[in-house]
DNA sequence: TGACAGGGGGTGT
DNA sequence: ACACCCCCTGTC
């Protein structure tokens, strides 16, 4: 027992080396919102039951300590490692010369692997927001209506627990109009026990459908659930940035958001999703350069 | 240092 | 198309 302390630091069996850049588009990139940068090279983040340090290491390993040794089990889940190894192969980057490049940009990308619950909150909150301001809402989320995990780290609160929490509390963690959305979409869950679960085990598809249901979840939401909290890499959520994208690069102009979707899972295939995380990268990081 | 627009990774009507 | 909320950011 290590009661209060953390464990030793360890290295994590990733396939590739990373670079500082790649992982801070992984865990700061706009999947997750509980990612903070602590140093240079050390990351604090939370998730379920977890909470973490990353540290990049010069050969660009990455080393994690916890709270709770089973974390580093969780972390390789959690870092979509498991799919990783050859996974870009798949990608048709033979014959798409922009998304080669962005290959080539960051590589070693990856996409999350988190909690199916959180993901949903995460997404109901980002609507016409940017990333900082989304990592302040489910801040105060967790601060006031999660449960402490020790060392002053609150767990997000489950759906369950959101189903009780009135809308003006809501409200009052910056979540504007969303406020409602997310009490609405409590009420719906917390009066079908199991719905969560049975959506997440869903093919792609019938899982989409069911999230859509959801008050607050439109397309460009379940998708990014269904990705980034289901490992559903067919899934292409399709924001302003994928839209910018796909006109500039692919010359797709006055394309619908349902449209883009449907291109770009024909085009990149059973990986869209990671494909447009490349993409998603390359455009943010090209709006940076750029001022 | 402080006030003031402008606009923001969407959804629902 | 436009409202929904209201905080961040850049600017003067």
């Amino acid at each position: 027992m290590n009661a209060g302390g953390w464990t030793a630091w360890q290295t994590l069996p990733l396939a590739g080396s990373l670079s500082p850049g790649v992982l801070a588009e992984t865990l700061d990139g706009g999947q997750a919102f509980r990612w903070r940068r602590e140093a240079d090279a050390v990351w604090f983040g939370i998730w379920g039951e977890h909470v973490v340090r990353l540290r990049l290491e010069e050969n660009g390993e990455l080393a994690w300590s916890a709270p709770r040794p089973e974390t580093g089990a969780a972390l390789v889940r959690y870092l979509g490692a498991e799919a990783e190894g050859g996974a870009i192969d798949a990608l048709p980057w033979r014959s798409d010369a922009h998304l080669a490049r962005c290959l080539a940009e960051f590589p070693g990308l990856k996409i999350l692997r988190q909690p199916f619950g959180e993901t949903l909150l995460g997404f109901l909150c980002s609507a016409t927001k940017q990333i900082v301001q989304i990592k302040q809402m489910i801040a105060l989320l967790a601060e006031r209506h999660g449960a402490p995990m020790g060392g002053g780290v609150n767990r997000l609160p489950t759906w369950a627990e959101l189903a009780a929490v009135p809308e003006g509390e809501l409200r009052a963690c910056l979540l504007g109009f969303r406020a409602r959305y997310i009490y609405q979409t409590a009420q719906v869950i917390a009066a079908r026990p199991g719905w969560l679960e049975e959506t997440e085990a869903l093919p792609y598809a019938e899982a989409k459908a069911r999230l859509c249901e959801l008050p607050g979840v439109g397309e460009k939401v379940a998708d990014c659930v269904l990705l980034f909290g289901a490992g559903r890499m067919e899934a292409f959520p399709v924001d302003v940035w994928i839209i910018k994208t796909m006109e500039r690069r692919y010359g797709l102009h006055g394309w619908k958001p349902a449209q883009i979707a449907h291109f770009g899972r024909m085009h990149f295939g059973p990986l869209a999703g990671l494909a447009q995380q490349y993409l998603f990268a390359w455009e943010r990081a090209a709006a940076r350069n750029a001022k």
